[in-house]
DNA sequence: ACCTGAACACCGTTCAAGT
DNA sequence: ACCTGAACACCGTTCAAGT
C-alpha cells in the first residue's frame, strides 16, 4: 500500500482521476479558451469536457448545471478586467489623469479580450443573484472606478457628491464604449488607436460634466 | 377557378399553407413573445415554429438560418427604441431638454422591454456585417441622438465638433447604464423610479460634459 | 412556392453503475 | 469522492418527398 503515491497527472489525458478540484480548473480553462478562440456560441459543457478528454457528465461533479460553469469564467473574466484597470492607475499621476488611464484600461482589456466581454451578457447569467461571486467580482472592479473618483474629490477636481452614483455614470461609460466597439453597432474605423481615441474622448468627455470646475 | 378567394386564415394553425410572408411575419411575432415571456435563452427556431404549430423545417422557407430569425427580431426591437426616442422629442422645448428626454427613453424603454435589450448581445449576431438590415436600424437610432446634438450645437449649448463622434459618447453612455440596469451588475435600490433617476442623472452629467460653457 | 417526414450530429441533464 | 455508460428530451440543419 505504499506504492502508487499521488503523481502529477499528463495535462491532456490524465490516465487515472482526477484530484479534487483539478478538474475544475481544466474545465475552467478550457471553458475560457473555447470562448476566445470560438466564441460564446460555441461554448458548451460537453465541448468543454471534450476538450479535457473526459466524459460530460463527469462536469457535474464540479458544477452544478452549465450556468455555473459560464458564471465561474465569468467571473474570471471580470477579474482580469479589474485586475487591467488596477495596473493603469499610475499612483505618480494626477487623479484625474488616473481615471482617464483606469477607464481606458477598462475599453483597451474589452477590445483585447471581446468574446469575454459577450460572456457576460449569456442569457444564463441574467439573474445575477443566482450567482454570488460573480456578482462580488463585478463589486470588485466597479471599486476600482469608485475609489478613483473619490480621489478626484479629496483633491477638489471632480464635485463632492455621491462617488457611487458618479462611479454608476463612469461605468456605464466605459461598459457602453466597449460595447459597441466590440459589437461594432457603430461604424468607427477599425483601426484599433482610432477605437482607443474614441474611449479616450468619451471619458474626457464623462470628467469634464464630473468636474468641480463650472 | 373563381372559388376559393384569397382568405383570412386563423391565426394559431392555419389549415393550409401560409400566403408568401405570412409566415414569416407569425415566425417573427412567435420569436419576439418567447423572448419576451421567457427570456433569450429560450428562443429557438423550433420553439417558434411549435408556437406557430408549424413544423420546424418550414421557417427555412423565410429564413436562412437562426441567425436570421434572430437579427429580424433584433431590427425590430432596434426601431422600437429608436420610435421611443423620436416620441419623446418634444420640439416645443429647448435642445438641451430634448437631449436628456431622448436619453432617458432610450433607457425606459429598456427597462420596460429587458429581454429584447438581451436579446441584441445574442451571440449569434456578433458578425453585425452578415445583417445589413440590423446595422441600418441602429444607424437610424444612433441619428435620432446625432440630430439631438446637432441642435444643441446650432443653438450653441454643445460646444462644436464632430457631432457623430459626440453622439458615440452619448449613445455609449445610455446603452451602458441600460445594461448596468438590466443586467444588475451594479446594486441599485430595485424601485423603477431611481432606477429612471440614476438615468437622468448621467445624460445631464454627460450633457454638461458636451456642454459650450467652460 | 411552400410545407412535412425522416434523419443526422449535437446538447443539457439525470440515473444507475463502477472504482 | 469522482468518473463512465446508457438514456431522455431537445436543438439546428439537410434532404427527399409531397401539393
Amino acid at each position: 500500500m505504499l506504492g502508487s503515491p499521488p503523481r502529477r497527472r499528463p495535462r491532456k489525458k490524465p490516465a487515472g482521476q482526477y484530484h479534487h478540484g483539478e478538474l475544475r480548473r481544466a474545465l475552467l480553462d478550457a471553458a475560457l479558451g473555447i470562448v476566445e478562440r470560438e466564441g460564446t456560441g460555441a461554448l458548451s459543457l460537453s465541448a468543454a469536457a471534450r476538450r479535457v478528454g473526459v466524459s460530460p457528465q463527469a462536469s457535474y461533479n464540479h458544477f452544478r448545471d452549465k450556468s455555473e460553469l459560464l458564471a465561474a469564467a465569468a467571473e474570471e473574466a471580470v477579474r482580469g478586467i479589474a485586475a487591467s484597470m488596477r495596473e493603469a492607475a499610475n499612483p505618480a499621476e494626477s487623479p484625474g489623469e488616473r481615471f482617464e488611464a483606469i477607464g481606458v484600461a477598462y475599453v483597451a482589456h474589452a477590445l483585447a479580450h471581446p468574446a469575454k466581454l459577450r460572456l457576460l451578457s449569456a442569457p444564463e447569467l441574467a439573474d445575477k443573484q443566482r450567482h454570488p461571486a460573480l456578482l462580488a467580482a463585478y463589486e470588485d472592479a466597479f471599486g476600482v472606478l469608485v475609489a478613483a473618483i473619490e480621489a478626484c474629490q479629496r483633491e477638489n477636481v471632480v464635485r463632492e457628491g455621491d462617488a457611487r452614483k458618479q462611479a454608476i455614470a463612469a461605468w456605464a461609460t466605459v461598459h457602453g464604449i466597449a460595447w459597441l466597439l466590440v459589437d461594432g453597432q457603430i461604424a468607427v474605423s477599425g483601426a484599433r488607436s482610432d477605437e482607443t481615441e474614441v474611449a479616450r474622448e468619451a471619458v474626457r468627455t464623462l470628467f469634464k460634466g464630473l468636474s468641480a470646475r463650472r
